[in-house]
DNA sequence: CATAACACCTGACTTTAGTCAGATAATTTT
DNA sequence: AAAATTATCTGACTAAAGTCAGGTGTTATG
């Protein structure tokens, strides 16, 4: 019988293959070799230093240079010198690569389509494939400082007050909170930090800028599906990397009694609790560190 | 941006395309190349027809043909022609190739069980990995009967049994109730059905024969990953196959109150409330359909 | 019982993938 | 300014995968 952890892991293991393996011959389709359409497609996804996609797809120069050279004889394709470093080629997608590449994506999105709308709970199956795709690629989370206005930024500020507002007693609403000001979270004044995991924001941080001899840490937010790897820590501790190069020199947090992750994080990570420092309605309790 | 559901979904693709990738590229550290070893690990995992492996790794006959001689020469492998149709070859490991084999095994679970082993919360990433392989292998599910004794069994009426102590005010104790005799649900007396998944049994129900002029349906279960696929419907439908080929004619039914779903199914697949027809302390609604 | 259908095999290919040793030209280092 | 390093390309390979047209012996069918 089949039903120890190894046996559920290697089910998953197979049904994703067979999934792969068809879509793989789906791209077949098209009557490209699947070596020049994953290339096409490396180059469509924005790739255009070659020694990128050579590294992205794990291929030899020489393999690369032939299938680049393939893909501009069908007129897909331009390459030219880099401006800054004339040993390497920058490669774009012409019109007619745009097509062919987008017929690419059709094929995925239909299938990927497909699937979901045939699923009774597509929510659900999500957020199981996003919980699997973290776990998978947990070696390539990437930790980017963007503007508070982004729209990664803004994916995570929205999924944060949804998830304060199922945890707190009585909810939560962002407009009776003091809602930081963008400005104060970004350079000189702050910083706002994501974590992606290929593409996909699955947490973040604020570090906002006061006039009053402080910076406050905020909006520390990790996805439920990244929970547990460690991202948290990582997040303050580039928070606080980037509080020491603006020359800020105390942090300070207030944060509410129902997030208990958050609080026992603060207190092993050299935080001390001090007195209320302001008058927000959510927080129950305050933190400060010295860097 | 990307964060709508079909970016979700090739963000996904991506990680395990990856994964995959990694395995296949493990596998090649034995020194045969993937075709042999894909043939070998079909043959291991007890495909003996060559016709089935064909079919299953989408292989030309050629190719197939030349595949199986290499691993022959190896000695990892015989074949000889099938008894019952001579035309027809089947193949089998050799004690050599039952080492082979068991060696591609140890790769790939030790893969699974590394991947489970830094997870912060293994149980939550099976689960995930469930519920994305039970939507992938939706047309693969299959009806079998099986001895209620038997590990696929047994495994459903365990799962069942924590699903009803976590869903019944005041919890569930198997022994409390009239659990059915094994021999009640093997022919001729009845039948036990279970849905397996690629190998996991993900849903079953009970056709416990009775000496009163009907028959039972009892523990209809499906897990947790595979709901809303119409599954529980399918497993009636054949229970109901079932009893009439026993020549029963009469079925009845009880069930508590915290089984919704379940209640719903009954109501609207012909089966029509009666009065209580049994002394079990745990159900509450009772229902009879005839054939 | 002839013939069609079937399962598998063999030989003779082609295509794709991958490797490796230079060649070329640009950039960095000493 | 010479030497070393780097990025890419070309040519000449090999291995693996895949295709296709028969061929052999077996079984099903009219």
């Amino acid at each position: 019988m089949t039903l120890d952890p190894i046996a559920r892991f290697r089910r998953f293991s197979r049904a994703v293959t067979s999934e792969v393996g068809a879509l793989d011959h789906s791209f077949l389709g098209r009557g490209r070799p699947l070596g020049s359409a994953r290339v096409l497609n490396a180059i469509g996804h924005g790739r255009g230093d070659i020694a990128a996609i050579r590294d992205y797809l794990g291929l030899d120069s020489g393999l690369m240079s032939r299938l680049l050279r393939g893909l501009e004889e069908e007129h897909l394709i331009e390459t030219r010198p880099d401006a800054a470093d004339a040993r390497r080629r920058v490669v774009a997608l012409t019109g007619k690569g745009r097509a062919e590449f987008a017929a690419y994506e059709a094929l995925s999105n239909n299938r990927a389509e497909a699937l979901l709308a045939r699923h009774p709970r597509p929510e659900a199956l999500l957020d199981a494939m996003d919980l699997v795709a973290s776990a998978l690629g947990r070696d390539r989370f990437t930790f980017e400082t963007v503007d508070p206005r982004s729209d990664a930024a803004r994916h995570g500020l929205a999924r944060y007050y949804v998830e304060l507002d199922r945890r707190f007693d009585g909810g939560f609403e962002v407009g009776r909170s003091a809602d930081p000001d963008a400005m104060d979270m970004i350079a000189p004044r702050g910083s706002f930090i994501v974590v992606m995991s290929d593409g996909l924001p699955i947490g973040c941080v604020g570090l906002k800028g006061t006039d009053k001899g402080y910076a406050e840490i905020k909006r520390l937010w990790i996805a439920p599906s990244a929970r547990g790897l460690g991202l948290a820590r990582r997040l303050m501790d580039a928070a606080e990397a980037a509080a020491r190069q603006l020359g800020i020199a105390t942090l300070r947090l207030d944060t509410n009694k129902a997030l208990t992750e958050a609080i026992a994080l603060y207190r092993k990570t050299g935080w001390t609790e001090i007195d209320r420092f302001n008058d927000d309605p959510y927080p129950d309790f305050f933190f400060e560190k010295r860097l």
